[in-house]
RNA sequence: GGGCAGGUACCCAAGUGGACAAAGGGGGCAGACUGUAAAUCUGUUGCCAUCGGCUUCCAAGGUUCGAAUCCUUGCCUGCCCA
C-alpha cells in the first residue's frame, strides 16, 4: 500500500463528505513530495469552552491528521465569537471580556491535548488578524458574497421562510469563518456536517483571495444522550469531557441500545459486528469504560464502574454521596428538641431547586430516608445528634445529612 | 417613512373582562415495568403553606368591583408598501 493510500483511508475514515476528493489526493501527492505538512484548520466557539463527546469525533479526524505529521491549526473564534454561528434560536450573545476568552482557551487546550499532541499542535485566535481589520476592509470582505448565497444556507434559509429574525451581522459569520481560512491558508478545513455551509465559503474566499481553495471534510455529528437531536450543550443532552467521572459514566449507561452502537461507532475503533454479539449491558459497561478511562484513566473509571453498579444495581448508598451536609442547632426551630420536616431535611442538601419540589417528589415516592421510602410530606424527623440520614432523592442522588448538637 | 400582524410558563401553542397559576403538545421530573436503560403506562411540572395565601401572561402607566384579556405609551419581532 502506498503512502498516499495510507493517508487516505485513515483521512477517510468515517468522514461524511470530502470536497473535493481529487483535490484532496493532489494536496496529499503534493504533500508528500515536496515534504511540506497540510495545514489542517479547525474552528472552535470560545464562548462554550465545554467540549463534549460531540466534539470529539471531530478532534479524533483532527489527530488523524495530526499522526499523518500534518499542521494541525486549532483556530479559537474568539472574535466570531462576538456574533455567535446562528443557530436558529437566536440567543444573545455576551460579548466576552479578554480574561473569560483566555480562561476559556486555557480550558478547550487541557480538553483538547487529552487527544491531541500539544507540541504538535498550533492554537491560534481569530481576533489576532480580526481586531486589525479596518471597517474599509470588513466592507471588502463582505462584498465578496451575497445575500442570495447566503440565504441558501439551511438554516436562515429556513428562517426567512419561517419569518423569524435574521440580523446583519449573523451573515458575517460565514464570512469571517471564511477569512479565518485565507488567514493561515489553510490546506483543510475539518467541521461538523452542519458546517458544510461555512466551509465551503472558506473556499470561494480563498479562490477569490487568489488562493488555492481547501479541501472541505466533513464530520458526522453525534446524537446527544437523547438519541435524537445533536449532542449540544444548549440542549442539555451532552456528555463534557469535564463532566465528572461518574457522571460521563452515569450518563453513558442512560442511552439506548441503539444509540450506543453509534457511540462505539463514532467514539471507539471497536468492532461493531463484535459489538453486537454481546449483550447489550455488557457492551454498554464496557463503553462507559473505555471512555472514562480515556479521559481519567483506567483506575478511576474501574472505580466510576464499581460506584455505578453499586449504585444502581445494587441500589445501594454509593461511596461518594453527591451532597454531604451538617446541620446544627440553628438549622432547627427548638434547639431542645431538635427536629425537622422531612421537605425541610430534603431542601437543606441543596439537592432540589425548591421546597415544592422535595414536596412534589416525597409525594411520589422519589424518597428514601435510611432505605425507607417516605411519602408523606408532613412526617417529621426527630432528628439524633450524629447520626447520617442518608437520603436517596429521585434516581440518582445520594446525599448524607448529620446532626450536630453544638456543646454550650 | 406608511400599512398590517404579533410578543403567554423551559420550548411550541390555546386563551380576547370574572369559573385562569392559565387548555393542549413537546421537554423535564417521579412511580410502575426493566438490564441503571430505551419503548410503554400512570402521575407531576410558579413559589410558600394544614384549609389557604403570594407573585406571574414583553415593560410602565391607566380604565374597572375585577385584566393575560380593554386603553395609552414604550421596547422587541415578522410581513407588505415606499
Amino acid at each position: 500500500m502506498s503512502e498516499l493510500t495510507r493517508q487516505m483511508d485513515l483521512i477517510l475514515r468515517g468522514a461524511v463528505e470530502v470536497i473535493l476528493r481529487n483535490e484532496l489526493e493532489a494536496k496529499l501527492a503534493r504533500s508528500l513530495k515536496e515534504k511540506r505538512p497540510l495545514r489542517v484548520k479547525a474552528g472552535f466557539d470560545p464562548t462554550a469552552p465545554d467540549l463534549h463527546l460531540g466534539h470529539t469525533v471531530l478532534i479524533h479526524k483532527l489527530k488523524h491528521f495530526q499522526d499523518l505529521r500534518h499542521q494541525v491549526i486549532f483556530l479559537i473564534g474568539d472574535f466570531t465569537g462576538m456574533i455567535g454561528d446562528p443557530t436558529g434560536v437566536s440567543e444573545t450573545r455576551v460579548a466576552l471580556t479578554k480574561e473569560q476568552v483566555i480562561k476559556n482557551a486555557r480550558t478547550y487546550e487541557r480538553q483538547i491535548f487529552k487527544i491531541l499532541d500539544p507540541k504538535k499542535t498550533k492554537v491560534v485566535f481569530n481576533s489576532r488578524w480580526m481586531n486589525s481589520m479596518k471597517a474599509e476592509q470588513l466592507i471588502q470582505l463582505s462584498a465578496r458574497y451575497n445575500v442570495a448565497r447566503m440565504l441558501e444556507r439551511e438554516d436562515f434559509y429556513k428562517r426567512y421562510h419561517e419569518q423569524k429574525p435574521i440580523s446583519i451581522h449573523e451573515f458575517l459569520y460565514p464570512l469571517i469563518q471564511g477569512y479565518d481560512s485565507v488567514a493561515l491558508k489553510a490546506d483543510v478545513e475539518l467541521g461538523g456536517t452542519d458546517q458544510k455551509f461555512n466551509l465551503l465559503v472558506g473556499r470561494d474566499l480563498q479562490r477569490d483571495y487568489g488562493q488555492e481553495p481547501q479541501v472541505v471534510l466533513t464530520t458526522p455529528l453525534l446524537e446527544g444522550t437523547d438519541g435524537v437531536r445533536k449532542m449540544s450543550k444548549s440542549l442539555g443532552n451532552y456528555i463534557a469531557l469535564e463532566d465528572t467521572p461518574a457522571d460521563k459514566f452515569g450518563k453513558l449507561m442512560s442511552i439506548s441500545d441503539q444509540l450506543m452502537l453509534r457511540y462505539y461507532e463514532l467514539l471507539t475503533t471497536e468492532d461493531l459486528a463484535l459489538v453486537k454479539t454481546t449483550h447489550p449491558m455488557e457492551a454498554k459497561l464496557s463503553l462507559a469504560e473505555q471512555i472514562v478511562t480515556r479521559y481519567h484513566g483506567q483506575r478511576t473509571a474501574g472505580q466510576a464502574k464499581a460506584d455505578f453498579q453499586q449504585k444502581f444495581r445494587e441500589r445501594e448508598f454509593p461511596v461518594q454521596p453527591d451532597a454531604y451536609v451538617t446541620l446544627t442547632q440553628a438549622d432547627v426551630a427548638n434547639p431542645a428538641e431538635p427536629a425537622l420536616g422531612i421537605v425541610d431535611l430534603v431542601t437543606k442538601t441543596g439537592l432540589v431547586p425548591s421546597k415544592s419540589e422535595a414536596r412534589r417528589l416525597i409525594v411520589q415516592g422519589g424518597v428514601e430516608v435510611d432505605k425507607q421510602k417516605k411519602t408523606d410530606p408532613n412526617a417529621r424527623f426527630t432528628l439524633i445528634p450524629g447520626h447520617q440520614y442518608r437520603l436517596r432523592i429521585g434516581r440518582r442522588k445520594f446525599a448524607i445529612v448529620e446532626f450536630y448538637r453544638e456543646r454550650n
